[in-house]
DNA sequence: TTGTAAGCGTTATCAA
DNA sequence: TTGATAACGCTTACAA
């Protein structure tokens, strides 16, 4: 059975009725002090004093409270990351980085979707803010300014911040702040590296589907970087943007625009994401048009559905769950070293499969 | 600028250094409870007392420490979500309800990924206990001995616990203690109801393919229901488990097997999510089996997916976001009246599509 | 409507 | 190796 400091085994009016430090302490015939150094640095109690401090602990059922440490510490042990969409398989994996990568250490991770709102991300830091988290994870390098001063305000004040899933080499924000630390990919050069790609097979009237998330801003990147690089060829593009709703359907009601735009003459196309690419390519099997004989398509994402369609999808492959490997490991440095994260750029691959091919 | 404790810039050997409610009574010209009482209860506060308060937060910057108010008050506002994994689209969409439920409430929410493991989930209950979470939420009904203890205790001390994703009928606990409460559905009854769809279309061989992991309990109460209703029915079934891998190329592996197992006699086909269902489909297709004359398949999950391939998938609709949303109302409801979690069985949906017809 | 006193459960600091 | 003391920043109970 438990002891509780209460009499009667009901709750009483202040804490929660559960045993503490000095329950487990008095068991022990120690003080509280003690007992609290046994839990943070046993080598320095004593053998016979650890047992028994062992035993009380056992025999009280003793749950060390985290609050009251994290008060009295003034440190705090929980990592928030603010996803877009958690349930998206792509910040799916790179959730799973970083959980793999926090766990046996101290911290724990708090993860908020945001829903890909920037307001709804400000609401959550500031909401965040009181809790005092060890470290903050945010996506992307797009915020609002209210967003931006809580993520400056906490790096000044030491807590180590990091923006994942981007890295920018665009200039720093207009008040010349420094920008924050990335862990990432550029994806304007992802957007102008399809781009070339399908320049080289010949292409010259190009285009690309735009997400209908239109604060997908990591995707507007990606299609600002194609045009550029398309129209830096002096070829043609034109961008098309998505419809909202199931994802597959947007993208098969894209071809018909496609086909008949610039009077049929488009070859070639980059989309904003796989999933949007594969609907593309299931309504060309279903009408009949041959990919990439008529029309090259390249996603991004590297979803496993590409892999299937026939013919299969081209993308890029962006580096998933390195992100958060590498954003765990680098908050892991920064919170050790009490230092700014080190951010760094992670390599993507641009996959040439089926859908893509010369002009023809 | 900020007015801070401290004299100089720099960090205090304790504490953050921020303001606290001390500095910002000073400022107000009132004493710390005041301050505190106008943030927990405005109205009780004189509205020329509350204005000087206001503008010395804002002068201050104050933050409010939620860590000191729990531990004071005894009260979390933090409510725990174990989810086999979070970027699972299925499970994506339960916490996005969770989230929605929650929002503009005083609770936040933490999201822990167990991997569908549950060695991990009582490792992350344990670790849970000490943040004092103000409800709990973890997936299924199946438990180690450890979790249950923990979930137990947590009960008994008044933190509402729910189990997600599950609702059984099956008996309580082998130790007589009561089942949790549970917000979900029946997935035995959803193997059943598949079985007999398939049955009441003629097929007297069926054949169940499995997940390729083991410890989706869930997927492995849908195989059993639908093996026991073909069973009762006296005709044949034949399980098969899935490879590991990715979930669609699991899939295409099954279609050989599935053909040539019982001298060709099978005929219709439950397969325990719409992924793996889709490969089979998609392998289907590739080798111009005809579905469904040769074969039926039925899914689970009605993934946007299935509803692209030729023909469509026949699937169960499981109600995703309702789950995460009743959970959010059931907490809150359990929390305001300190009550037991009210759980409740929500309703599926079987979708008749392409895939699946008589035999012939 | 505001204030005083006394914690909440832990840890930093310094002394023994 | 152990302990006494004083925080950490806030809230409850009760008094004025």
């Amino acid at each position: 059975m438990k002891e509780t400091t209460a009499e009667n085994g009901r709750r009483p009016r202040r804490g929660h009725g559960r045993p503490t430090l000095h329950d487990v302490a008095a068991v022990a015939q120690v003080t509280r002090i003690t007992v609290s150094r046994y839990l943070r640095e046993p080598h320095l109690v004593a053998p016979e004093t650890a047992e028994r401090i062992q035993a009380a602990i056992a025999q009280t059922g003793y749950v060390r409270n985290l609050q009251a440490g994290q008060l009295a510490s003034g440190r705090s042990r929980m990592v928030a990351a603010l996803i877009p969409n958690v349930g998206h398989s792509i910040f799916g994996e790179s959730i799973q980085g970083l959980v793999d990568g926090l766990r046996d250490t101290e911290y724990e991770l708090l993860l908020m979707p945001t829903g890909y709102s920037l307001e709804r991300e400000e609401a959550q830091l500031r909401a965040l803010a009181g809790w005092g988290p060890a470290a903050l994870v945010v996506t992307g390098r797009h915020h609002t300014p209210g967003a931006l001063r809580l993520l400056r305000d906490a790096q000044q004040a030491g807590t180590p911040v990091v923006e994942i899933w981007d890295c920018s080499h665009a200039a720093p924000a207009s008040d010349g702040a420094p920008a924050l630390p990335q862990i990432g990919f550029d994806h304007h050069a992802v957007g102008r590296a399809v781009a070339e790609h399908l320049l080289a097979q010949g292409h010259r009237s190009l285009a690309f589907v735009a997400s209908a998330v239109s604060e997908d801003y990591r995707a507007g990147d990606r299609c600002e970087g194609f045009v550029q690089a398309v129209q830096a060829a002096g070829a043609q593009v034109r961008v098309f943007r998505a419809n909202a709703g199931d994802v597959f359907d947007a993208g098969r009601a894209m071809l018909g625009p496609l086909r008949s735009a610039d009077h049929g003459r488009i070859t070639a196309v980059g989309v904003a994401n796989d999933q949007l690419a594969c609907g593309l390519l299931l309504e060309a099997q279903a009408t009949g048009l041959p990919v990439p004989q008529a029309l090259s398509v390249v996603g991004f994402g590297d979803f496993p559905l590409g892999n299937q369609l026939r013919p299969r999808l081209s993308t890029v492959r962006p580096p998933r769950e390195e992100i958060g490997r590498a954003t765990a490991r680098a908050l892991l440095a920064a919170l050790d070293a009490e230092e700014p994260v080190r951010g760094c750029e992670l390599p993507w691959q641009l996959i040439d499969r089926g859908s893509t091919g010369p002009v023809g």
